[in-house]
DNA sequence: TTGTACGCGTTATCAG
DNA sequence: CTGATAACGCGTACAA
């Protein structure tokens, strides 16, 4: 049964500090050995599947194993090898139903290389980031995923630069490094969306966009200025900022308040969303009666929205999957690359005619 | 990038000591000890932040680490120490938004602690889910958070008895064992749902319930039960199966189709949700007129579906935060305890009048 | 107060 | 084919 070990004790900063040996020391390959009757190198052989064993040794052993109910030590066997078969993956905000997805995927594929992943929450600070990837660094874990804040972050550069193993960046992007990357087409998305709602009438068309520091939200404004560019009857306006409610609503606000308000928006995630929304509502203003409306990123439950959301979506399973690949394939002495994943825009009934701006 | 490779060395008795396994060059207490001058133990100490240490002796191993860029190997650490400051989390999937911010707030809080966590998705697996475990012991993992997936499962049962230090469970419930528990209080968030859609005149409630093989459905099933209890005129009907969509229409569909159909519906997850809500639809049931609708756990969004949802509620970020802390109090050294949590019913537009079923 | 030496559990080398 | 033994990098009795 479980043994509470009461020698423990607190820090003075409050940090629990557990007491320094385990007390009861589980079977290693000595045991082992002993019960078989053999050298412990001859265990250690017959588990790591070593060619020349004879079939008496391996037997003995085996039987050995089963009978002590021998677990081999990861710790040690990392600590030997140099490998720890352990991915750390630095996100913002794991709660985050895009980000855990990615998560989800990643850690299927990691598993089944017999990879575990290690998970760390910044809130969107780029010092908890670099702090992060140093104590990911110090571990000693084999790969990085990062799904960073802020690709400027010079600590963060600085802090992954430290990292000396194999590294991927999940629809992210730093200047003057080579990196592994797994990206998404957001510039299709916007386009296709662009398209439609231009098909629908509409000539000013609003973006509340994210954190310009982060590759999608760059991709997206650059898409939707494309698009417009050379055209003297569309415009756009786009405010970018922090993928936050707060900034959707406020943008919103903004936006909707002058006199060239556009009369369709795309909302940069679902957290900005979540603003828009509620901007929209407190103006009364409806959807898609007088504003058109599309987000970045699927909405659980989107087809029961008030009305149905059009999105552009990404495939995070497989951004997750493809980001532990790209991973394990640079573990296995491949080159970094890059990959790029498709977006998909479904327009639904969020997107209607463009309103005559001058009949509100 | 490490460039620089140590060559062989003699041996003490002539032999030639070949380079380690893996060609690592990052300094050790070795290499910051040679710069300093002093011993390797010198250096631990400092670092290690022993009281007897020379003013002197910190300020020469201090510059010496700055110097040399010293970070410490957790890894040798670890294997020293017996702890791994790593606490692994064992769920079902992590995509789950429930599961993912109880992740973050565990996270959160684990970081505080110094503690990393690592994180298993068994995708609703028991025998992947008792595989998971097994890997975390044999990693040395010195916690395990569980929200398992069936508590009734032996292989799992006999998994985490073979763990050895802090468990905590997360709503959940194993007989015959004294785990740490987070529990949240459903039979509040139940009774409160019921007594709201009585007094709008429902006499007949049903329940599209997940598994019963974790505590949530079992407390759930067992409040409404309790809350019909000797009455005459209020019944129940509830269907229990996987926490799946697919259940969610089937059940739905099944509840419906009988002449003595619910007049209000609680779906038992958000993945369930889903189903009921295709269900409705399908059959041309609009909420809340002909069926009125409350669902478990938050939703996003819920204020902008149509109509909002009534949602019973739990803190899922103060559930990870919590079990967390319940692990850190028993890597303490104190006793494992159990902790519940509250649930909170709020009501919306999607609960009204019961319909009259005989008008349909 | 500081340094030397040992061991954590494993793998890989080298000599039988 | 097998067994003894040196590391992996660190913390810590023990000796100086």
């Amino acid at each position: 049964m479980r043994t509470v070990e009461r020698e423990s004790a607190q820090g003075p900063d409050g940090r629990v500090v557990p007491r320094a040996a385990r007390q009861r020391t589980r079977p290693g390959l000595k045991e082992v050995a002993e019960r078989a009757g053999v050298g412990v190198s001859s265990v250690s052989r017959v588990l790591t599947g070593h060619p020349e064993v004879s079939e008496v040794m391996r037997n003995r052993v085996m039987d050995a194993v089963a009978a002590i109910r021998y677990e081999p030590d990861l710790l040690a066997q990392s600590m030997r090898t140099g490998a720890t078969m352990t991915i750390g993956f630095v996100v913002s905000d794991i709660s985050n139903p895009l980000i855990s997805e990615i998560a989800l995927g990643a850690e299927l594929r990691l598993r089944e290389a017999g990879y575990s992943m290690m998970v760390t929450n910044s809130l969107n600070k780029p010092e908890v980031e670099a702090d992060y990837i140093a104590l990911l660094t110090r571990r000693r874990v084999d790969g990085l995923m990062l799904s960073i804040t802020d690709e400027t972050s010079e600590m963060m550069d600085a802090a992954v630069r430290r990292f000396d193993s194999a590294v991927v960046l999940v629809d992210r992007h730093v200047a003057g490094a080579d990196y592994a990357a797994v990206n998404c087409d957001h510039a299709h998305g916007i386009t296709e969306a662009f398209d439609h709602l231009v098909s629908l009438g509409h000539t000013r068309i609003g973006m509340v966009n994210g954190s310009p520091n982060v590759r999608p939200s760059r991709e997206r404004a650059a898409a939707l200025r494309r698009a417009t560019r050379g055209s003297g009857t569309l415009s756009t306006v786009i405010r970018s900022a922090g993928f936050t409610p707060a900034h959707g609503y406020d943008a919103t606000m903004k936006m909707m308040a002058g006199k060239d308000a556009p009369t369709a928006i795309i909302a940069g995630s679902n957290q900005i969303l979540i603003g828009v929304l509620r901007a929209l509502r407190g103006l009364g203003l409806s959807i898609p009666g007088d504003v058109s409306l599309v987000t970045c990123d699927a909405v659980p439950l989107a087809d029961f929205l008030d009305p149905p959301l059009s999105t552009i979506a990404r495939v995070p399973r497989e951004m997750g999957r493809m980001a532990a690949e790209l991973l394990l394939e640079q573990l296995a002495g491949e080159e970094p690359r890059t990959v790029m994943l498709p977006t998909q825009f479904v327009a639904t009934l969020s997107c209607g005619p463009a309103a005559d701006t001058h009949e509100r």
